[in-house]
DNA sequence: CGGGTTCTGTACCGATCGATATGGTAGCGT
DNA sequence: ACGCTACCATATCGATCGGTACAGAACCCG
């Protein structure tokens, strides 16, 4: 039953591929690319994940149980400008670090090729499962009065997922998080308190 | 001197191959699928336009002066506020054309190998161009005394850049138009107005 | 109606893509 | 010690990538 010991972690090599995808999106990776910095060869790398559009499925569950974390955790703040400023602080948090620049679900796989279709609805997918999630506690929190009367809750989630998803491209782009930080300040400046 | 001459206009088959790279990307975009779009084959693309990433750079420079001609024009609107919502209302527009959807200079080359690195640097350079050029306009604008005191022109020129950025991305997720005015609805509704 | 010039169409180039066949190697159970 | 099993490493697969050589066709000029 037992074998040759397989000599690395996936779970270590997992981050390692992330990195890649992170930085250089689904098509701009190469397998060499993937091999080289997880340091393990090819016929590796699809025993232990199947193949590329398997690993970087992979890739996106490490994002959310990992750097995106954030976006999961900010939905258990008691008030709904307390997720607001959790999620948009996170987001710049994250989308600053060495590792991208950016967010994986953004820089991964945005436009791409008819053969990439199935990867680009995925992360398209999962971008919708955190705006739904999203919308779902802001209207929790105008049930409990916490915003102007007349607020729609949809549209002030929808309009968090749009920074947020503004603040990953202008990462991407090299701005520092300083920078962020000061149209997330003026972001929670005009937040809707009841 | 004078030779067999072009069975095509360039300027047409341009629009083409704008809409080609618009909705696959740089990376996502093969020369089949070009000369497919385009209705011109291989060496007549070449001879007309040099190679993929010449034709990519005047699809940018026919974007600029196309679909994203907005983003140039709203800078002339009178006021600061005016501006914002031109630049927002505009962007809602375009990201949700079916060319696309989305922008060009996010989908295009957002993140890309490191064969494509002069590509990506180059629509990040024509964002930060756009966001300059507002920044500017709203420093403008804060001089005539159009928002309230203590308000920062370039935190609300990047704020903008922000929004703008995030429609499309949403927009390439397939949200419709209405949607996306609701967020500008929103955005406005907190405008720094003095 | 040729000569010169430029475009078109086919067919092809080397390089790289994602993916795999094959043989050697390291460990476990008996 | 030996066989079974699963992993490692090299070498290679067909397909597709961006780019081009070459020959024929269409136009202007004389």
């Amino acid at each position: 039953m037992t074998g040759r010991p397989r000599t690395f972690d996936i779970e270590d090599r997992l981050e390692l591929a992330m990195r890649v995808f992170w930085r250089h999106g689904y098509e701009g990776t190469a397998l060499s690319d993937l091999t080289a910095a997880m340091g393990i060869n090819r016929p590796s790398l699809y025993a232990a994940y199947g193949n590329k559009e398997a690993l970087f499925r992979q890739c996106l569950d490490h994002y959310h149980r990992g750097p995106a974390r954030h976006v999961r955790e900010a939905l258990d703040e008691p008030t709904g400008r307390a997720v607001a400023e959790h999620l948009l602080r996170g987001t710049v948090a994250v989308v600053t670090r060495e590792e991208g620049p950016g967010c994986l679900l953004v820089n991964g796989a945005l436009a791409t090729g008819e053969g990439s279709a199935a990867v680009r609805a995925d992360a398209a997918a999962r971008r919708a499962e955190a705006r739904a999630a999203l919308r779902a506690r802001l209207r929790l929190a105008a049930e409990a009065g916490e915003f102007t009367p007349g607020t729609d809750p949809a549209v002030l989630a929808d309009y968090l997922t749009t920074l947020t998803h503004g603040l990953a491209v202008r990462a991407t782009d090299g701005t520092p998080a300083e920078e962020l930080h000061r149209t997330v300040d003026f972001a929670l400046l005009t937040w809707p308190d009841a």
